[in-house]
DNA sequence: ATAATTTATGAAATCGGTTGCAAAAATAGA
DNA sequence: TCTATTTTTGCAACCGATTTCATAAATTAT
């Protein structure tokens, strides 16, 4: 290990106290100009290099924000990241990334390990199986600001980012009955992730507000992956009546039904007119496209990060504390999947 | 801001000095259990978390990886990435994670974000338009270990994880041959990454192999998402004579020309056999399913990550600096897109 | 009982910046 | 020229854990 160039080599080098040399480092108003300029050029001659332990050690900050998501592997998520990365480095912090792989355990772990990590501020989805958020409370004890986005917790006293999920649900539910379809089925995910039970709200208010009955025999609760498709079909096909529509909260698992039901030869969408989640690639890929709700991740993870900057950069605390919720634009997006009337 | 817990706290408490309670907590041997066994449940009640920025400063060790990836949200690299974090935090190690979006400039700027970070290890995968690795001297004069995975650099005196794309280009061309396949394109993208020159070269010896001309002609350069299909099929249709066979360095790609084809009624695989690369969800999804090359992504996050902490581990310098280059298996994957003898 | 070890603990220096306070230098004002 | 300001600079303490070296206490050997 070679030796580390510090500011008092620098100091010493042009005659002058490590006080100043740190000043002019941190472009303190309070140095001549050309002293400053002379450490500078020493700074870049030696190769100076600033050791972020002890300035972290005085200033107790890190640059560092944590990110807590369910899965690293996952379209949506993914994407989300890359928004956030895009601001964080834009501002000049760095994402500490772990995943919870959506275990109410390991999501306990990571969020220890952030918080002796001592990051500035934590970005968390929660994990499907995370009742409450106590884990979290280190961080609201000692005021490090904590944002959830996409999958919030219960209680209302948070900052999150999110859509409305009650809204697209019932957007999407409404747009399959707009369409013809009489018998609609909702396939989701665990019911204690915010996400999916927000979109079942919106399912049934739509069928209310059509005046369509509710039953629970159409609503499915499973594991959204690529294999849930033969599964889900079998059930529909078993069911009286055999439903028309299907809405399914996230688009990979709607294109394996689509897959799954093509291969039974049932027509989409005469037959089974069909509506996603997300607007993953997948669903401008498999035959027909998909109709899906267009969630803004990108801009979700950009949002989210700008927005936990803004309060770490709010000096007067003015921000700081007021409980807020965002709420991102979606959209529906009409596709092949679903577009009945234009048969 | 509460005031902190330190060791101090906890030695004056139990009357004992802070060098014990730092060994203590360190569980160092030379410390009597029953002063520990206090020293521990004192921590407990205090509420004691220790500072790193103190402990880094000495140490001079962060337990922080750095990884740069060209893109967060790729399909490929999420899963890279949940392979790393996973082995990471096994291992006790966070993840620092950045995106160079195939700019060199980018990717210059995150590692010396990196470097300054002081994380303990890097993990690159490198930007479409690096030329040279020189952006990396701070780390390797620093001895900081730098691994390389799936796009390594040209030279060879690196340590990387990799899979072998010359006979990986070699195999699925030479299915497509043997699938009775007589022309067959070859589309790539930015010939200057590692990844898609070996495929290419694997390309051209499977022709050489089965006495097969080569045309250059034939291979096609582009960006390969998922828009390129149609102006790679418009391609394809004004060659004379027009291909029958179609290898494609990625499956969003090669899927896209799958509904560009099947658009302009070309049967696949009669008329056109298909071969993708990377074994995505896309590849199972698509009518009919892309073979492939199935890509070991997540293990090669794990066998980087590993073998980074096996460097940094080896106290004796016996693997430092030693130039090795992992390889990893791969597998051709056969499905409907290019299985002309099962029809 | 005394010397030789072994075990347990502590004092103080150290890692490298940052910052409150005070002094020195430079400039302005009378 | 001399006092009042304003700019620049430096001293020294501090952030909190780790570690070297030395010493005290306990244990074993002689």
């Amino acid at each position: 290990m070679k030796k580390e160039i510090t500011i008092y080599d620098i100091a010493s080098q042009i005659g002058v106290s490590p006080t100043t040399v740190s000043r002019a480092l941190n472009n303190h108003p309070r140095v001549n100009e050309r002293t400053k300029k002379k450490i500078y050029e020493t700074a870049e001659e030696l190769g100076y290099q600033s050791n972020i332990f002890a300035s972290n050690l005085r200033r107790k900050y890190t640059y560092n924000l944590g990110v807590i998501v369910p899965r690293l592997d996952s379209p949506f998520q993914s994407s989300v990241l890359a928004g956030m990365e895009k601001m964080a480095s834009e501002a000049g912090y760095n994402l500490i990334i772990s995943q919870s792989l959506d275990s109410l355990s390991k999501e306990i772990a990571n969020t220890k390990s952030m918080f002796n990590s001592r990051v500035d501020g934590l970005l968390v989805s929660l994990a499907a199986d995370t009742g409450n958020i106590d884990h979290f409370q280190p961080f609201f004890q000692k005021e490090i600001p904590v944002l959830f986005y996409d999958r919030v917790p219960e209680q209302n006293q948070f900052t999150g980012v999110v859509i409305d999920n009650v809204q697209a649900g019932f957007e999407a539910t409404s747009h399959l009955i707009d369409q013809g379809c009489e018998n609609i089925v909702h396939v989701l995910g665990n019911p204690k992730i915010n996400v999916y039970m927000d979109r079942l709200k919106g399912y049934k208010y739509a069928l209310m507000d059509h005046d369509k009955h509710y039953n629970p025999d159409y609503v499915i609760h499973l594991k959204l992956d690529e294999h849930a498709g033969e599964n889900i079909v079998e059930q529909l096909l078993n069911m009286d009546p055999v439903p028309d529509g299907l809405l399914v909260s996230n688009d990979t698992c709607a294109a394996s039904c689509v897959i799954a039901l093509k291969k039974r030869g049932i027509e989409i969408p005469r037959q089974m007119a069909i509506v996603g989640f997300n607007n993953d690639l997948i669903s401008r890929m498999v035959d027909p496209n998909l109709s899906t709700i267009n969630y803004p991740s990108f801009h979700m993870g950009e949002v989210a990060v700008k927005n936990l900057i803004n309060h770490l950069s709010d000096e007067e605390n003015q921000l700081l504390q007021k409980t807020e919720t965002i709420t991102l634009r979606f959209s529906l997006i009409v596709r092949g999947s679903s577009n009945r009337l234009a048969l």
